[in-house]
RNA sequence: GGGCGGAUAGCUCAGUUGGGAGAGCACUGGCUUUACAAGCCAGGGGUCACAGGUUCAAGCCCUGUUCCGCCUACCA
C-alpha cells in the first residue's frame, strides 16, 4: 500500500499537469443542478480581460476563490465556480489595431465588418491563454460553463436590459460634455478617468472691454480653450465687476464679442474673480452656457486636434495649441502674468492619455433610481462586505452617484440596439433588428454605430452567465451567488453596478458576501509596473516554484489590509514549506509500511493513545477549529499560517521526534501501532486542511497514504471533535517540552554538541503529580536528548561540577567532565534571575494594590497569585544556587 | 475641500470580550542528528507614533496632535 520511491526534494513538474488532468477526467469541477439552494455554494469569477495574461493580481484573486470553492466542496456543498472572460472593448480593440498597424493599416481601412472578423480570429487564437493559465494555477472552475461577455446568450441579456431600461426611461440619449480620450477616440465614463496631480501654470489674460480702454482679466490653466469662449462670467455681487455685467468683452486673437454675465457659481476669491466660459469644453461652463443661452463652439476633432473653429490654430494638437496661443497672446500684449499652479488632470484609465471634456451626443443610464434599492440592500444586510470598512466606500459612491455614460465610439463590443429611421427620425429600440420602422413602416433604418461600455455587460455577469433571461435550472440553483471575490479598485466599476442590475432584473442581490482582496505591491510596498521593473510574473513563479508554493505564499500574505507586499524571498520560504510537507510524508510513508490501514481497530487504538498522541490530536483539533473560524471569516492569511505553524512547529518539530523511538522499536507493538495510527491520522488531516491552499502536493501524497477516498479534493473536510481537545494534556506536554528546551539551552550555552551524550539529573520538588508525569514520560525526553546516565527523584543533591537549570518545581543538573567556569555559570543564572525578578516585581506590585484586590475579578487575582508564587519560588532557588556557587 | 485606512521587532504584519508583547522572514552562534542543509538546535532584538483621559488594569476604549497611504471633488 505504501510506496516509498520518493525523492528527497519535491518537484512539482509533471505532478501538477497529471493531477489537473485527473480532476478534469473525473469531472470533479462540474456543478450539478440542485434546486435546494442551501446545499449550493457558488462564485462567479471576475472575468479577466480576454486579451490578458495572468498577472500576480489574478493569481491572488483566483487562488482565494479556489480556496473557498475547494473548502466548500470538501464540506459537502454542490459548488459552482463559474469561469469566463470579458471582451474588454478598448483593450482588445487596441491590441488588434496595433497588429494591423504593422501592415500599415487602420481599422478604417479594413472597415467595421472585416475589422471585427480580425478581432474574432485573434480571440479564437489567443483568447484561451488566460484560461489555460488559470488551469495551471489549479483553479477548479466548472469549465463546462465557461462564458464570454460577447457570447450570444450574454449579448441577448445585454440587449434585453438595454431595451427595458430605455422603455422605462432609465436610459436616454443626450448632448453633454463627456470625457473624451483622443487616443482611444471614444467617450468614457467618469470613473474611467483617473485624476493625476500635476504642476502647471495659471495664465492671466486681459480681455478688452468693447468701446473702452479697459480690460477684464481672466485666469485659466487652459488658455487654448479661449478660442471657444462665448462669455465671461463674474459673481453677481462682486463689487469689482458689478458695473461690467452686461457689457461686451472682445476675445483676443479671435475678436468674438463675449457678453459679461453674472452667475453665482463664480468664486470671487479665486484668480481674478472673472472666468472665461467655454461651454463646449468644460462641464461647468456647459451648465452655465445652458443657463445663459450661450453659444457652444466645439473646437476639437475626434483625434484631439483643433478643427476649423480654431482659425489659424487649426490642425494643432492641444499641447501645441497651448504654446502657440500663449505666444500669440504675449506678442499682442494680452498676457498679463503667469503663476505656478498645481491641479488634478484627468487621464484615460486604459491608455493614460489626457482626457478632453468634449460636447457630444451620448447614451446615459439614469442611476439614482437604480442606486436606491442597491443602497437599501446593503443597509439591510442582504449583502455583506468583508472587510466591513468597504461598506462605507460603497455607500459614499452610491449616495453621490451620477448618470453613467455607456456609449463608446468603438467597434468591438455590444452594438447599441437602436435603429434610427432615416425617413421619420424615429428611434427603434429593439432586442432584435427590426425590418421596418415601427412608426412609418419604411425600411430605411440604420443602427447606432456605437457599442456599449464593457462594464455594462459585466454588470449583468452574475445572472447573464447563468442563462438569464431564460429561467434556467442554473439560474434557479445558483442565483444569488454565495460570494464575490474581487479587488477594491473595481467596487464602483463592477460590484456596485452588479448589485443595481441584479436587483433590477432578478429582484434579488447577485451575491450575499463580497470579499475584497488586497492588491499586491512589491517588497517595498510600491506598485508593480513594467517601467519600474519590479513586476513578479506568476507564470515564471509557477515554472520555477510550482503552483502550490505560489498559492500558499499568496494565501499566507493575505491580510485584512489594503495591500500585500510580495517578494521572491517570501515565495522561496513557502516553497521550502512544500518541501517540508513532502519530507514529512516521506517519513510517514516509510514508517507506515507495516501498518494495516484497512483493519484499524479505531476504538481500541484510541483508548490506548499515549500522552503525546493525545497531545498532537488535541493540537490538531484545535487547529481544525481555528481553520474553520478563519476561513468562515475570510481570514486567509491567518488560516494559512495556522496550518503552516501546526505542521512545521508542532507536528514535524515535536511530534515526529517524540515518536521515533516508538516507531523504531519492536518490543511494544501496541505503542508502535498507536503512534502509527496517530501519525497517519494527523498527516491525513493536515493534507486535507492544506488541500484548498496546496491542491497538487496534497493530492500526490494522498494517493500514497490513503486507501479509501479516491481523491483528496472530494474527501471530507475535517470536523472538530471536542473530546480530543484536552488542555490538561497539552499542559503536561508543554511541561515536558519545557524541560527539553531548558536542557538544550544549557547544552547550547555550554557548547556541548547535540550528539554528545550527557548525564542528566532531574530533581523534582515534592510534587507527586509532577514526579509521576516525568517518570512515566521520560522516554520522550530521551527521544530528544541523548542521555548517558539518568537520575530522577525528589530533592536530588546537586552533583559536583554541574550546571543548573531551574524551572517551576524542577531543578536540572548536568554534570560536566571538566571543572566548570564558575563566573560563566553565575552569569548564566544571573541573567535568568534578572529577567524573572522584573516579572515577579510587576506581579507583586499588582497584588499589593488594594484596588486591584477589591475590583479585579476573582479569577484574575487567583491567576496573579499563582504566578507570583511560581516566580517567587524560582527566584528563591536561583538565588540559593548563586550563593552556593561562591 | 470631503471621506476612509494606517503607525507594534531590521522588514511584512497578527494581536478576538481590556488582564503575563507574538509570528514569518532577516540577523547571530552551533550542528554531516538514518524525513528534510529548501534542514535541525539555540540566541539577540520592541518607550506598541506623540500627548492627555477613562479604568484596579490600556497595544486594545475615548479626545487631541503629528506623520504616511488611498479614494473622492466642478475653484477656472
Amino acid at each position: 500500500m505504501f510506496n516509498n520511491d520518493l525523492p528527497s526534494v519535491y518537484d512539482p513538474k509533471g505532478l501538477e499537469e497529471k493531477w489537473y488532468q485527473y480532476w478534469l477526467d473525473k469531472d470533479y469541477f462540474k456543478a450539478h443542478i440542485q434546486l435546494d439552494k442551501e446545499k449550493n455554494y457558488s462564485i462567479v469569477i471576475p472575468p479577466p480581460n480576454v486579451t490578458g495574461s495572468l498577472h500576480i493580481g489574478h493569481a491572488l484573486n483566483n487562488t482565494l476563490q479556489d480556496i473557498l470553492i475547494r473548502w466548500k466542496r470538501m464540506e459537502g456543498y454542490n459548488t459552482l465556480w463559474l469561469p469566463g472572460t470579458d471582451h474588454a472593448g478598448i483593450a482588445t480593440q487596441n491590441v488588434v489595431e496595433r497588429e494591423i498597424s504593422k501592415e500599415n493599416k487602420t481599422r478604417h481601412d479594413l472597415g467595421r465588418e472585416k475589422f471585427l472578423e480580425r478581432i474574432w480570429q485573434w480571440k479564437e487564437k489567443y483568447g484561451g491563454n488566460i484560461v489555460n493559465q488559470l488551469k495551471r494555477l489549479g483553479s477548479s472552475c466548472d469549465w463546462s460553463r465557461l462564458r464570454f461577455t460577447l457570447d450570444e446568450g450574454l449579448s441577448r441579456a445585454v440587449r434585453k436590459v438595454f431595451v427595458q431600461l430605455y422603455k422605462e426611461g432609465l436610459i436616454y440619449r443626450e448632448n453633454y460634455v463627456i470625457n473624451w480620450c483622443p487616443r482611444c477616440q471614444t467617450a468614457l465614463a467618469d470613473i474611467e478617468v483617473e485624476s493625476v496631480e500635476e504642476d502647471a501654470y495659471l495664465y492671466y489674460i486681459n480681455y478688452p472691454i468693447k468701446d473702452s480702454g479697459e480690460y477684464i482679466t481672466v485666469a485659466t490653466v487652459r488658455p487654448e480653450t479661449m478660442l471657444g469662449d462665448t462669455a465671461v462670467a463674474v459673481h453677481p455681487d462682486d463689487p469689482r465687476y458689478k458695473r461690467l455685467i452686461g457689457k461686451i468683452a472682445i476675445l483676443p486673437l479671435v475678436g468674438r464679442e463675449l457678453s459679461i454675465i453674472a452667475d453665482s457659481y463664480v468664486d470671487p476669491e479665486f484668480g481674478t474673480g472673472a472666468v472665461k466660459i467655454t461651454p463646449a469644453h468644460d462641464l461647468n461652463d456647459y451648465e452655465m452656457g445652458k443657463r445663459h443661452n450661450l453659444e457652444f463652439i466645439n473646437l476639437l476633432n475626434e483625434d484631439g486636434t483643433l478643427n476649423e473653429q480654431a482659425g489659424k490654430f487649426k490642425g494643432l494638437n492641444i499641447e501645441e495649441a497651448r504654446k502657440e496661443v500663449i505666444e500669440a497672446l504675449k506678442n499682442e500684449g494680452y498676457l498679463k502674468k503667469v503663476e505656478n499652479y498645481h491641479h488634478a488632470v484627468g487621464h484615460c484609465y486604459r491608455c493614460n492619455t489626457v482626457i478632453e471634456p468634449y460636447l457630444s451626443k451620448q447614451w446615459f443610464v439614469k442611476m439614482k433610481e437604480l442606486a436606491e434599492p442597491a443602497i437599501a440592500a446593503v443597509e439591510e444586510g442582504k449583502i455583506e462586505f468583508i472587510p466591513s470598512r468597504w461598506t462605507k466606500v460603497y455607500f459614499e459612491w452610491m449616495k453621490n452617484i451620477k448618470d453613467w455614460c455607456i456609449s463608446r465610439q468603438l467597434w468591438w463590443g455590444h452594438r447599441i440596439p437602436v435603429w434610427y429611421c432615416q425617413d421619420c427620425s424615429t428611434l427603434n429600440v429593439e432586442e432584435y433588428e427590426p425590418s421596418s420602422c415601427k412608426k412609418c413602416g419604411n425600411q430605411n433604418l440604420f443602427q447606432d454605430p456605437d457599442v456599449l461600455d464593457t462594464w455594462f455587460s459585466s454588470a449583468l455577469w452574475p445572472f447573464s452567465t447563468l442563462g438569464w433571461p431564460e429561467e434556467t435550472d442554473d439560474l434557479k440553483s445558483f442565483y444569488p451567488t454565495s460570494t464575490l471575490v474581487t479587488g477594491f479598485d473595481i467596487i464602483f466599476f463592477w460590484v456596485a453596478r452588479m448589485v443595481m442590475m441584479g436587483l433590477k432584473f432578478c429582484q434579488e442581490v447577485p451575491f450575499k458576501k463580497v470579499y475584497i482582496n488586497p492588491l499586491i505591491r512589491d517588497e517595498k510596498g510600491e506598485k508593480m509596473s513594467k517601467s519600474k521593473g519590479n513586476v513578479i510574473d506568476p507564470l515564471e513563479i509557477l515554472e520555477e516554484y510550482g503552483a502550490d508554493a505560489l498559492r500558499m505564499t499568496l494565501s499566507a500574505l493575505t491580510i485584512q489590509g489594503n495591500f500585500i507586499c510580495l517578494s521572491e524571498e517570501r515565495i522561496k520560504g513557502f516553497r521550502n514549506f512544500t518541501n517540508k510537507i513532502w519530507n514529512v510524508a516521506r517519513f510517514s510513508i516509510l514508517n507506515l509500511k507495516d501498518f494495516d490501514l484497512t483493519n484499524i481497530e479505531d476504538d481500541y487504538l484510541v483508548s490506548n493513545l499515549s500522552l503525546v498522541d493525545q497531545w498532537i490530536l488535541s493540537r490538531l483539533y484545535t487547529t481544525i477549529e481555528m481553520m474553520q473560524n478563519y476561513l468562515t471569516e475570510f481570514k486567509f492569511g491567518e488560516a494559512a499560517k495556522t496550518i503552516y505553524e501546526f505542521t512545521w512547529n508542532e507536528f514535524c518539530d515535536w511530534y515526529i521526534e517524540f515518536i521515533k523511538p516508538r516507531l523504531y522499536q519492536k518490543k511494544d507493538q501496541l505503542s508502535k501501532k498507536t503512534a502509527q495510527y496517530t501519525l497517519w491520522l494527523v498527516l491525513s488531516n493536515i493534507l486535507k486542511l492544506l488541500h484548498p491552499f496546496m491542491p497538487f502536493i496534497t493530492e500526490e501524497i494522498w494517493h500514497r497514504i490513503s486507501y479509501q477516498e479516491e481523491s483528496i479534493m472530494i474527501s471530507t473536510w475535517p470536523k472538530v471533535k471536542d473530546k480530543f481537545i484536552q488542555p490538561k494534556i497539552e499542559k503536561k506536554v508543554f511541561k515536558i517540552m519545557d524541560i527539553i528546551k531548558t536542557i538544550r539551552n544549557i547544552k547550547s550555552d555550554m557548547n556541548i554538541p547535540f550528539s554528545k551524550e550527557i548525564d542528566l539529573f532531574i530533581s523534582i520538588n515534592k510534587d507527586d503529580d509532577l514526579f509521576t508525569l516525568i517518570q512515566e514520560n521520560i522516554v520522550y525526553i530521551e527521544a530528544l536528548i541523548k542521555i548517558k546516565e539518568l537520575k530522577i527523584g525528589t530533592s536530588i543533591e546537586k552533583p559536583p561540577y554541574s550546571v543548573t537549570g531551574i524551572l517551576e518545581g524542577i531543578e536540572i543538573y548536568i554534570p560536566l567532565q571538566k571543572l566548570i567556569d564558575i563566573e560563566e555559570e553565575k552569569n548564566r543564572l544571573k541573567k535568568r534571575l534578572t529577567k524573572i525578578k522584573i516579572e515577579l516585581e510587576t506581579s507583586q506590585k499588582k497584588l499589593k494594590n488594594k484596588d486591584f484586590i477589591s475590583r479585579a475579578p476573582e479569577e484574575v487575582i487567583m491567576k496573579e497569585k499563582e504566578k507570583s508564587r511560581e516566580l517567587g519560588d524560582i527566584v528563591a532557588r536561583l538565588e540559593n544556587h548563586l550563593k552556593n556557587l561562591q
